[in-house]
DNA sequence: ATTGGTGTGTGAGACTTATCAAACAGCTAA
DNA sequence: TTAGCTGTTTGATAAGTCTCACACACCAAT
């Protein structure tokens, strides 16, 4: 099985870009599309692909391993850990508040009114969703999942 | 004429502070809430009230006046410059969309499905107007329209 | 003139972010 | 063994961010 990941980065947002990796690989193992035992591209390889430097993504890497989220293995690649486990569906509500959040106080302060902002957040998920099938400007990456083979 | 402001810092965001800063601004401006001639807190005072170094206000502002939204004013303060316009709605739904889409993002990653989506946006914009009275935790500040007078 | 607000400007220091280059070492298949 | 993946580590450089502590200058009210 192959599963299409997209990660993209905004560069216009300030936030560091080995932040911008860290939370969406994070996103993924907590919305469980990334299990545990799942490999995640190698180091050089999602640093080509984004057009970073390998040393922000190492950067990001470490990060997420001293988290527990994944776990970096010499010479094989990096992989979600063994005890990266989903959210709860609190949890993740949690998170995705704080940016509901952002973009609340963002629409209020553009005066923005409400049925607008709901109706752009339901074009910019349509798109999203649409996007599953013929890859698009993000940097995208597949990934195979080891059928319990745990191959280490 | 005085209306309640707020502007919020967050931290766990990674976007500078001077950027928070300045983004919010211009999108009262945007929304027409902040109008030119209308002036805003001095460099001291919100740097006292956002616990931040004046610095790094001066940053903001600064910035902001390279942009020609706002104008500082040695010894009298800060003000929305004469020809800073508010956005046209086209304009303002480009500039919300941009965070509209990396909630999207997030929320696909999260797998968190689209009406939940939809429904925290909601309460978290309900949330907002209804801080209209009573002050919470966000930095506030009241600005008092110099109704045509132009104290200059 | 004095006071107390305002913005202006400087320099230092600490820390973060990102890039670039190069070498070293583990794993696996050919 | 070799080739070609992989992660590891180090050093240097550059730019950006934020804080702190000053001194200076403009403006208005007293």
């Amino acid at each position: 099985m192959a599963t299409q990941l997209h990660l993209q980065l905004d560069e216009r947002s300030g936030v560091p870009v080995y932040r911008q990796i860290m939370d969406q690989i994070k996103y993924y193992v907590a919305g469980g599309t990334l299990r545990p035992g799942d490999q995640i591209p190698s180091i050089r390889e999602l640093a080509g692909t984004m057009s970073v430097n390998p040393t922000t993504v190492v950067k990001a890497y470490t990060e997420l391993e001293n988290e527990g989220i994944i776990e970096k293995r010499h010479g094989k690649g990096a992989f979600i850990a063994p005890r990266a486990h989903a959210l709860s569906v609190t949890e993740q509500e949690q998170a995705l508040r704080r940016s509901a959040k952002q973009l609340a106080v963002e629409a209020t302060q553009l005066q923005v009114p409400s049925p607008k902002v709901i109706t752009v957040v339901r074009e910019e998920l349509g798109a999203l969703s649409s996007e599953k099938h013929g890859d698009e400007s993000p940097t995208s990456f597949s990934i195979v999942r080891n059928t319990q083979v745990t191959g280490n």
